[in-house]
RNA sequence: CGGGGUGUAGCGUAGCCCGGUUAUCGCGCCUGCUUUGGGAGCAGGAGGCCGCAGGUUCGAAUCCUGCCACCCCGACCA
């Protein structure tokens, strides 16, 4: 990437760390392990989320807000719910500050303002919602309902890393109420569906779906499907999930509904997120030693024009074609920049715009006026050609969805190249070790068996994919009966 | 919360063991000239409470004590 840091050298989280913060994506903020996402991350994030946004519209969702605080014993009432996220909690216990009498201008908190029953600031807002839906729902007719919302969440991580795991962090949370078992069932196989088309059509990530063990899934759900990426340094990324609650929530907050029949029964629920921990993903997958790929699907800017030029004169004659390149690529669709600006070399430009991903470069200058050509540079495959000036708009609208390919297909290459089968432990180890990526093997389909591995090896069963073949084998550690394959990885 | 490490300019650093003129170097920044088809060259310049507080000393970035912050490795995790 540009002048020192390869993904080569050092490991790779240096490198992915400076890439983010180079590129002008995101940077640690001064409160612990909280990020600030810059205003170019920022637009990555806004695409997504837009594609995103249509892609639960179209399926019947609508969007709401919910409250960020959770009183402590809402947040109790689905037990497991609660454990599961209790160790990473941020509370609220006082809603005053007071002048401090010991210390000239400082605050403290006010003492005498403690709150009745503490606020868990959310970590996940099935119990908030779930206390709210209870009065939306009397009868079948007041289902399904299919609600979104886009906010923040807290949960109070150890370790932090920029977009994979920060202490806030952005995502939209579904939640959705309905009648019968089968048809909740549907939405959450649906949802985990939606979730794998965006990532490989729009962000042309790969993905294998698949459904969670029980060590893994969802505290508080009965079945969690998910799609799994793999990084280009062999660990693998939850990017998606989707959860089958059952009745739990129901239950826990007593919701229930007349049936058509006449009968009280309570209703079944899901719900499923994404986050900003697919901007992660995003990076992971397509970047290189110059900087971000972007698809140009969700890229911000997908054509970037660099005049080449000596004096003011010259730079008017080139302004004058590039203005009217700028015009023709907007009308059809394309955003385009035109980087005029006199205060950065040309070369200078080249690299800055590869760092940020930008798609295609178009590069004007005198040789072209005379010739009536534009040299236009790819990012995926940093290729250069000279094209044809009123061949431009053509070739640029070609390479969109080209280049998106490219990307999709590469990722796709390296992940296959990346599912090991293996049948004997050491053999586990070793692929582990020195390929790392996911490891296909037979397993008991206990959580002791899979606690176990974990602690050998650091790699967890990331899922058991759907399109698994069936076939008879033996665990790879305990040698006892398995009905099919399931895929190991470590994981971020 | 355990184990290790680091705090020197906007960023990255040398110096610290063995105390002594004006704290080193690179990037970046500013000015000027030359440059502009892959992160330009030369010349000049600005920028520091050496993490904070205290101590030892004629003298502390350097030694001692306390505190604070951050990083890495664990535990936790989308």
């Amino acid at each position: 990437m540009g002048k020192n840091l390869t993904k080569r050298s050092d490991d790779y989280s240096r490198w992915y760390n400076e890439l983010v913060v180079r590129a002008d994506l995101a940077e640690n903020s001064a409160v612990r392990g909280c990020m600030v996402i810059k205003p170019y991350g920022f637009a990555i994030w806004e695409k997504m989320q837009a594609e995103l946004d249509r892609m639960f519209k179209e399926t019947g969702h609508e969007n709401a807000y919910f409250p960020l605080f959770v009183p402590k014993s809402l947040f109790e009432a689905e037990e497991k719910n609660a454990e599961g996220f209790a160790k990473e909690c941020a509370v609220v216990t006082h809603y005053r500050l007071k002048n401090d009498p010991d210390k000239e201008g400082k605050l403290m908190v006010d003492p005498e303002a403690k709150l009745e029953e503490e606020l868990v600031v959310r970590p996940t807002s099935e119990a908030i919602i779930w206390n709210t839906y209870k009065n939306w729902i009397q009868s079948y007719r007041d289902l399904p309902i299919k609600i979104n919302q886009w906010a923040n969440v807290v949960r109070w991580e150890m370790r932090t890393r920029l977009f994979l795991r920060t202490a806030e962090f952005l995502w939209q949370e579904g939640h959705t109420a309905h009648a019968t078992k089968e048809e909740a069932m549907q939405e959450t196989e649906l949802m985990n569906d939606i979730y794998a088309e965006f990532a490989e059509t729009f962000m042309a990530i790969p993905v294998v779906k698949g459904s969670k063990t029980e060590n893994e899934r969802f505290a508080g759900a009965l079945e969690t499907y998910c799609i799994e990426a793999l990084m280009q340094d062999g660990k693998a990324l939850q990017a998606g999930t989707s959860h089958f609650l059952g009745q739990n929530f129901a239950k826990a907050f007593d919701v229930k509904f007349a049936t058509k029949e006449g009968g009280l029964e309570h209703v079944w629920a899901t719900s499923w997120g994404v986050s900003t921990r697919l901007m992660g993903a995003l990076i992971m997958t397509h970047s290189d030693d110059n900087g971000l790929v972007l698809p140009p699907k969700l890229a911000p800017i997908q054509v970037v024009i660099v005049p080449i030029y000596k004096e003011e004169e010259q730079l008017a004659q080139i302004s004058e074609v590039a203005n009217k390149l700028v015009n023709d690529l907007r009308a059809v669709g394309i955003s385009v920049k035109y980087d005029d600006r006199d205060t950065q070399k040309p070369g200078w430009k080249f690299a800055e715009y590869e760092l940020k991903g930008v798609p295609v470069r178009l590069a004007l200058g005198p040789k072209d006026l005379e010739k009536g050509t534009v040299e236009l540079a790819r990012r995926d495959t940093l290729t250069k050609e000279f094209v044809k000036r009123e061949e431009v708009v053509g070739k640029v609208q070609g390479l969109m969805t080209e280049i998106q390919e490219t990307l999709f297909n590469k990722a796709k290459s390296f992940r296959d190249e990346h599912i090991t089968e293996v049948d004997s432990f050491d053999e586990f180890k070793k692929v582990l070790k020195e390929k790392g990526g996911f490891i296909s093997a037979h397993w008991d389909g206990t959580p002791e068996t899979e606690n176990k591995i974990k602690e050998l090896t650091k790699a967890t069963i990331r899922c058991i994919p759907f399109n698994r073949k069936e076939e008879a084998g033996a665990c790879v550690l305990t040698g006892e009966p398995s009905e099919g394959r399931v895929l190991f990885a470590k994981a971020y």
